[in-house]
RNA sequence: GUGGCUAUAGUUCAACGGCAGAACGGCGGAUUGUGGAUCCGCUCAUGAGAGUUCGAUUCUCUCUAGUCACC
């Protein structure tokens, strides 16, 4: 086993069927990566969860960890597999999102982001060298570069110098953690970096930026500031435009995103991972997803149904639970109710991206995604 | 039993004698590298009866129900 290998298994036109070998185990592609921000998939989700619905890695996010409990503090109980009880892989967000998302607290400059914390309030610096040291403290199995991720709306004056300013954030991320994979008290001396593409909806930016970023010859490259405003057609048009000039050895994660019909779009188009908050976020308000379209559970429809979320489901939930129950214990706020519908949804993500595996084991993926697609269009096949 | 107070949306409360509002709830929608959040539509009411008045949720009386105090 190599560290950082991505083994393309079967191709069908852009679409990869591959491996992606790494210190914690070997993670098959496509993957969906779920998301448990703050080292927990929210929804009282546990990690004995995640391996009864077949999830492969887990994602957390630098800022929120580095604001609570503290990244030295998981370095201290021993990085954050062992923190969370987890010993499959995990991914690092390097806080370069919530530059974007909590844009109302923070201040941008060359050496890095000025970030007031949400939970105090107090002020917080972080850079390429600080997101980098944060990522190593807690000990992931791959690390994000730290990037900005401009608005898709931005104008080509502010996109043009941000995507300018991530290529060096970008080296510099790279140079630090080199460094701090060469010491002695890291944790995982095999932490791996992904970089990220920038550029907004600007075609020409994106390709400069992907060919730029390719000569560094990481492991991983991701697309990241889609899926933040822009259209799903102008979405797949930088996909189509962008992967081509990134690494065709590597693999590519299309950060955020997204609903199945993306994920779809995107595999077709060359994606290999994927991680997005929908089915855990979507999940705690009530909308559930199923290869019949997405339903919400807290319409009054369901206050007398007998039948699981999905009939035919292999999900833990719809094993032994009616969505009247699920619904009563949504209205009635129980937490229950959030987590049998995460369960429920992370679980279908999960599958989703089996089915596209096997699909393409089988050199059949054209033909199965049009069929689930088909079977996707809302309410139309509703059970 | 006597006296006081109250009665407006499913709930808690507004409204000078002149178009009955809000919050929460209910119904539906949004949400893409998560602040268990937020946002957007829609729906729903003057306890019953009589009187004064051009006009009553508002003033008067009776009834009903609730509530408090006193016996």
């Amino acid at each position: 086993m190599s560290n950082g290998t991505f083994t393309i298994l079967t191709k069908e036109g852009a679409a990869k069927r591959g491996t992606f070998e790494t210190v914690h185990g070997t993670i098959q592609t496509p993957v969906f990566m779920n998301v448990g921000t703050v080292g927990a998939i929210k929804g009282a989700v546990s990690t004995e969860d995640l391996e009864r619905i077949g999830t492969q890695v887990e994602l957390s996010n630098t800022y929120h960890l580095h604001v609570r409990p503290g990244d030295e503090i998981v370095k201290q109980m021993g990085g954050l597999h062992k923190f969370m009880s987890w010993n499959r892989p995990i991914l690092t967000d390097s806080g370069g999102f919530q530059v974007f998302s909590l844009a109302g607290l923070r201040r941008i400059k060359e050496e890095g982001v000025t970030f007031q914390s949400h939970i105090d309030g107090h002020k917080i610096f972080m850079g390429p060298e600080e997101s980098m040291q944060i990522q190593s403290n807690l000990a992931s199995t791959i690390a994000m570069a730290f990037d900005e991720c401009p608005p898709s709306k931005a104008d080509r004056s502010y996109v043009m110098p941000s995507v300018e300013r991530t290529t060096r954030w970008l080296l510099r991320c790279k140079a630090k953690l080199e460094e701090l994979n060469e010491r002695e008290d890291t944790i995982n001396k095999n932490q791996l970096l992904f970089g990220i593409n920038q550029g907004a909806v600007y075609a020409d930016i994106r390709i400069e930026h992907a060919k730029r970023i390719s000569e560094l010859n990481l492991p991983g490259y991701a697309i990241g500031g889609l899926a933040v405003g822009e259209t799903h057609e102008e979405m797949y048009e930088m996909l189509e435009k962008t992967i081509p000039y990134l690494p065709s050895d590597k693999p590519v994660y299309l950060m955020g995103v997204g609903t199945p019909a993306n994920i779809l779009e995107a595999v077709e188009r060359g994606v290999d991972f994927f991680d997005c908050v929908y089915p855990s976020r979507n999940a705690r308000h009530a909308h559930l997803y199923t290869n019949f379209g997405k339903i919400n559970l807290l319409n009054a429809r369901y206050e007398k149904d007998e039948n699981p979320i999905e009939p035919g489901c292999g999900c833990p939930t719809c094993q032994r639970y009616s969505r009247a129950y699920i619904r009563h214990l949504l209205k009635a706020k129980e937490m229950l109710g959030m987590r049998l519908c995460v369960l429920h949804n992370l679980y279908f993500y999960n599958k989703l991206t089996e089915e596209i595996r096997e699909a393409l084991d089988k050199g059949e993926f054209a033909s199965y995604k049009a069929r689930k697609l088909a079977g996707m269009q809302d309410g139309a096949n509703e059970i």
